[in-house]
DNA sequence: CTCATTGTATTAATTCAATAATACAAGATG
DNA sequence: CATCTTGTATTATTGAATTAATACAATGAG
């Protein structure tokens, strides 16, 4: 389990864990049915202590990016349901809607804004993303 | 001046004065040259900490949204200059970023991101914008 | 059954942002 | 000049979030 802590740039460290295993579940470096390491284990591995792993672990067993079989072990969820839709739908539309406001109060209009994400997304390496749902038909925003 | 201070949301006083501020200066119901109400006034009015007034003061300034005279009092800036476009650019950029960055943990396209900012936008009531900068023939993104 | 290994729970220490108390500095105003 | 009003600076208090110390509970392996 390859991860990066940094204590100097104020990110907490639990938060820098869930982060990068969500991003290698996401990416693909990690696949459904995946044994985590244990959170002793990975605690000791990063120099940090298990209790901050086990939150780590459960935020991202609340994300339904993993979870956990008591003694048995953590295992990355299957692909299916990491977290419904709808809810990562409603989370991003926050994101998106605070996003608006500030734009709206640096007096920037809408339309620049999309501008931006388009500019800002085409910048960023081939979408390297897992194509875990290729079928959108019944998706609505 | 008519803002709305509530202390059981969890957001800190000085940045709902901030927020609200930036938004009057925003949709034009505060202009360019306006005087704002002294520190010590404010938080009279708002039942507040002055400093806590100041810091929002400050925070204003350094965002361009307003200008303080030392002893003269604090001015709605001209609007030519609320801080640099490049730099509102910068900030919003990051914004967008930690968006896409979200969205990919979540295994959520670019596209598909693209499309809820629209279907976002659409939502928001006919931009009430303040139209002080007409000509983006020279902008940049 | 025994016990090593897994995650859990509780409590404390620490750190940091937000707010407040209070005194200061400087220019406007008479 | 005298003094009132403006923003500024310094320091302390508070509270929430993060991390840590430590003990507990459950279950799989032998």
């Amino acid at each position: 389990m390859q991860l990066h802590i940094t204590t100097s740039e104020g990110v907490p460290i639990y938060l820098q864990i869930v982060n990068q295993i969500k991003y290698m579940v996401a990416s693909g470096r990690l696949s459904p049915g995946d044994e985590m390491p244990p959170i002793r284990v990975l605690a000791e591995q990063l120099v940090v202590n298990p209790n901050t792993v086990a939150r780590a672990y459960r935020e991202l067993e609340a994300a339904g990016v993993v979870e956990k079989r008591r003694t048995a072990g953590t295992y990355v969820s299957d692909g299916g349901s990491p977290l419904a839709r709808k809810e990562q739908i409603r989370i991003l539309s926050e994101r998106v809607d605070a996003l608006l406001s500030e734009a709206r109060q640096m007096g920037i209009s809408v339309d620049e804004v999309i501008e931006l994400l388009h500019s800002r997304a085409s910048d960023l390496s081939p979408t390297s993303n897992n194509e875990i749902r290729p079928d959108k038909s019944q998706d609505t925003l």
